[in-house]
RNA sequence: GCCCUCAUCGUCUAGCGGUUUAGGACGCCAGAUUCUCAUUCUGGUAACACCGGUUCGAAUCCGGUUGAGGGCGCCA
């Protein structure tokens, strides 16, 4: 089936992301907004932000902040929007209540749209009595034929009212680009309400007045808005308007396969910013969930997805958000940073989120560098960072005595081990303080004693945690070289403090 | 209740009638390296929801069943 007049551009489509700011921006919200931002690099087009906040109640400002920062942060850069502007503006719904007016009074004019002055308890009582009839619950109609007279006088008493759409009596059919043909009976549905007054127009009515002005071409969207659909397409028809091409995306689901929500992943994309996530990860991790391009290949960046990226081979089933597999791709995209990247990010990280960032103001960057070299394969996150390499940072650092305690060795034992480290070490030169020296003298020094010997740990592992003061660490060789002789040693006589108290 | 959509390992997925003993990745479990943790490497675990039909041949096409999700607002 053709559909019919689809819009053209001869500049590439447009595509545009209509968030409602009622709520923090998503991850649902950012995966439609990066699909329809890939959709239309790759093919040369424009992605348009519009912020739909038709709802003046339930919008807020902070959360179209969210919105805003949210995409910023992943690098999804729109053409025209909020803070940009472009020809077919306002790009907020709330400055465009005089184009909606137009069309309303059009369809009034024309008799596809009529106001009711049903109220809602009547209009609620109807609907339970068909539910439970098991018939759809759809509007009765009732005001459908009111006399023009009738609708003048109850205006002009200003009895409250709503306007409706007249719902032809028939099949509605398109194409969705993901999901192939698509059919409703538009019997099942009912007049329904398109403004509150020509003042206050509905989501329904306003996204196709608005994607018609705004030139859209695809409307890429989550499946949610399928049965809105035939809805818009409706208006659409009455209004002479050329009908967009369609792509529902899956739905991202929650652990137990319900749509995301509060319960569950509904967080904030900030929060996930916060918790040390790189946008280039969330991008990679958020594309491939219900999209795959060919191949086996799974780490990439934004440019590169735009490359490969089709609408084709999107997934039709929902799909769970699983965080471990976040996790793995922010690892992977952490291994893909230089030590000078990582530590940029760091910083800004620690800048922004961190409560203790100031314990590493004193050191040098050439310090921190080396802690962050040192630390990079075990880096999940960018919060990971201060946490696992805090003791590199303290004066003083403070563990329990038992950690120093290797295998079943006695208590006596570990002052005894570590006073046999602490004489190692003395006997390293400054200059020669180096993780490779380090490990020759001390090796030599184990193959010296037999018990050592047999089980290296028993010397290693009780230096480790004087050094780090904690059961997992890097090698004690290498932190001993970045914290250097002189600390090294008080650290190992601390412990022998710690060890005999 | 009604409508729409969907259905391959626990999870994300490859597969678009024969090349498949169903491939990859995450996770998990072993092993190697090793003083611990992590990295890295090797191996393992585990799936075509069910029932019919079409066909020489079906995970792939068709029908039904079941299950899951979404929608049915004077929200978007």
């Amino acid at each position: 089936m053709d559909d019919p007049k689809t819009p053209q551009s001869l500049f590439g489509p447009r595509v545009r992301l209509a968030p409602s700011p009622t709520g923090w921006f998503h991850v649902g919200n950012a995966r439609t907004g990066l699909f329809n931002y890939l959709f239309a690099r790759k093919n040369g087009g424009k992605f348009i932000l519009r912020i739909e906040d038709t709802d003046k109640k339930r919008s807020n400002k902070k959360y179209e902040e969210s919105i805003l920062s949210g995409l910023k942060w992943l690098g999804i850069e729109w053409d025209e929007g909020p803070e940009k502007n472009g020809p077919f503006g306002p790009y907020y719904q709330s400055q465009r209540t005089e184009i909606y007016k137009k069309y309303l009074e059009q369809l009034l004019r024309e008799g596809e749209a009529y106001y009711c002055f049903c109220s809602p308890k009547e209009l609620e009582a109807q609907r339970a009595d068909m539910v439970s009839r098991g018939l759809p619950p759809k509007y009765s109609g009732k005001c459908r034929d009111l006399p023009e007279s009738i609708v003048k006088q109850n205006l002009a008493d200003k009895k409250p009212s709503v306007i409706r759409i007249k719902m032809p009596n028939k099949v509605v059919k398109f194409r969705d680009i993901i999901r192939g043909e698509v059919e409703f009976n538009l019997d099942l549905l009912g007049d329904s309400v398109i403004a509150k007054s020509l003042n206050e127009p509905l989501y329904n009515f306003a996204v196709v007045i608005d994607d018609y002005l705004m030139k859209i071409t695809h409307v890429i969207r989550g499946e949610d808005h399928i049965s809105n659909t035939p809805k818009q397409i409706v208006m659409q028809e009455l209004l002479g308007l050329p009908r967009p091409n369609y792509a529902h995306l899956p739905m991202i689901l929650g652990p137990d396969r319900s749509k995301l929500s509060k319960r569950h992943g509904e967080t904030s994309l900030t929060e996930y910013q916060k918790m040390g996530y790189l946008p280039e990860a969330m991008n990679n991790f958020l594309a491939f969930l219900g999209w795959h391009p060919l191949g086996d290949r799974e780490i990439y960046t934004l440019e590169e997805l735009i490359e490969r990226f089709d609408l084709e081979r999107v997934q039709k089933g929902g799909a769970v958000f699983n965080i471990k597999r976040l996790d793995w791709f922010n690892a992977q995209h952490l291994k893909l940073l230089n030590t000078d990247q990582l530590f940029d990010r760091i910083g800004e990280y620690l800048k922004n989120f961190s409560s203790n960032s100031q314990i590493i103001e004193n050191y040098s960057p050439d310090y921190i560098k080396k802690v962050i070299e040192l630390e990079s394969p075990r880096l999940t996150k960018l919060s990971d960072f201060l946490e696992f390499s805090d003791f590199f940072f303290k004066e003083k650092i403070e563990y329990p005595k038992e950690y120093l305690k290797w295998k079943n060795i006695e208590e006596k034992e570990i002052v005894i081990v570590l006073n046999d480290c602490l004489s190692v070490l003395e006997k390293i030169k400054d200059k020669e303080f180096n993780r490779m020296n380090l490990q020759i003298k001390f090796y030599s020094f184990i193959s010296e004693h037999d018990d050592y010997k047999q089980d290296k740990g028993k010397l290693l592992w009780p230096l480790r945690v004087a050094l780090s003061g904690k059961k997992a660490s890097p090698s004690p060789f290498e932190i001993a070289e970045i914290l250097g002789k002189e600390e090294s040693i008080k650290r190992v006589k601390e412990a022998i403090k710690l060890a005999s108290s």
